[in-house]
DNA sequence: CGTATTTCAGAATCACTGATATGT
DNA sequence: CACATATCAGTGGTTCTGAAATAC
């Protein structure tokens, strides 16, 4: 009895997150770091609401994640003068220099993961992933609205 | 600059995970109930450890998943009669009935998953996360041992 | 006495909702 | 006064580790 294609995308996703989290942990940062330290460099100067949006997570979730790297001098965070309720947020030299060292963990087991398999199987994994989320999201909101409004 | 083939394994397997397990909740189950219905019945008459270890959880997260699935009569906890240390877990006929139903729902998001792609897309999606997984397992576990005795 | 299985208690992580302070 | 932004407080859900109880 063969497994389903769900459980061996669940197995693959799970082992691979779990090793980079744990590579970027000896390194005293987290893969919640680097995604976060990303997004802030992305968008940079944005506010904490742009970015929780951008996380897809809500603004209070934010904060204690955006406490912990502000204090390892990594961001820094600066009030609007524009608008004063915003704080806009920056990533430091230091900050930088943490995402890129993340970045080439990121990008060295992104390289294994490929190693593991020929150009054109990481051609179709790369295109059938990228299917797979796009039905699925989209399926999603459909039966959520369906479900909430009978 | 193209994404991380890590992010689309995660965006792809979230999305399918969220989909299949808000149907399975709208039952009023859930994908957890699911794989450990599923692993149960696999290994029937199994122990806790074992079916934790099948799970890739430990045991005692096990304990309150199970006592629900126990609480509404869908498995049944009997000691051994050799080897009194250890619970065996054996699905009743009403979770062999929850089971199916929640396998149909599962095969059926599965199958939907492959329609989106070729019969050829679907095997080379299938052997790579295979690879993926035992790959990033295996080096995982080498790297925790390497960290552990320097 | 040492080991194995299950279970319980406590802590860590991460997310949310709701309330508050501040500013537009 | 209505609205927006960030923060704080409290809660819940999930997992782990470590310790206890029981049995081999």
């Amino acid at each position: 009895m063969e497994p389903p294609l769900g459980r061996r995308l669940y197995l693959a996703q799970r082992a691979q997150h779990d090793l980079l989290d744990s590579r970027m942990r000896e390194r005293g940062a987290s893969l919640w770091n680097w995604v976060l330290l990303r997004t802030a460099s992305e968008l940079n100067g944005a506010s904490q609401r742009e970015i929780a949006e951008r996380m897809g997570i809500e603004p209070p979730t934010l904060v204690p994640q955006l406490d912990k790297l502000a204090e390892a001098g990594l961001v820094e965070r600066r009030r609007d003068d524009h608008d004063r309720r915003v704080m806009r947020v920056t990533v430091t030299a230091a900050g930088l220099e943490r995402l890129a060292e993340l970045h080439s963990l990121a990008m060295k087991t992104d390289a294994e993961m490929r190693e593991l398999l020929t150009a054109g199987d990481v051609e179709v994994l790369g295109k059938s992933l990228l299917r797979i989320h796009e039905h699925f999201t989209t399926l999603k909101q459909k039966e959520d609205a369906h479900g909430r409004q009978p």
